[in-house]
DNA sequence: GCCAACGTTGGC
DNA sequence: GCCAACGTTGGC
């Protein structure tokens, strides 16, 4: 299985509406890097939900609940979105400050291409965050 | 097809 | 609020 982060600035949709919403399509991506990251997505995949601009933190884990499909909010047709799931928030938040103190994770995406929205996650790396963020 | 101008993202 | 990175637009 795959993971993956995603960003959202929670000023425009925050972890805890995507917790109350249960069930969220990702829509409004508009680069093509990261829609051609969304449409590597299966469905069961993992991702961290990260909270851009204010918290900059991993916040917690959604999982992939329906596979790339032609983004509504997108009038020229162009792009995809796909459903997310709130699975289970992060214990600890992973703040980016922390993200780029560890060597380790000098490679992640979220360091190297800061503008990315949709970026992969190696295992490792997963491994990692999942430990750094105490979850299980 | 090149490149300058401009807009957006996101960290600080 | 500022600025770096970078994607997009439009003139040529």
């Amino acid at each position: 299985m795959a993971h993956w982060l995603v960003k959202s600035e929670p000023d425009a949709f925050s972890w805890e509406q995507q917790v109350a919403n249960k069930i969220e399509p990702w829509t409004g991506v508009r680069n093509h890097q990261a829609a051609a990251n969304m449409k590597a997505m299966k469905k069961g995949d993992l991702a961290f939900f990260y909270h851009s601009n204010i918290g900059k933190e991993i916040v917690g884990v959604v999982r992939v609940h329906r596979e790339a499909y032609p983004d509504p909010t997108d009038e020229a047709g162009r792009f995809v979105c796909v459903d997310m799931q709130a699975v289970k928030p992060m214990p600890t938040p992973v703040t980016l400050s922390q993200i780029k103190a560890t060597p380790e994770l000098a490679e992640v995406s979220l360091i190297r291409q800061s503008r990315l929205s949709v970026m992969p996650i190696s295992d490792e790396h997963w491994k990692i965050l999942c430990r750094m963020g105490g979850y299980k």
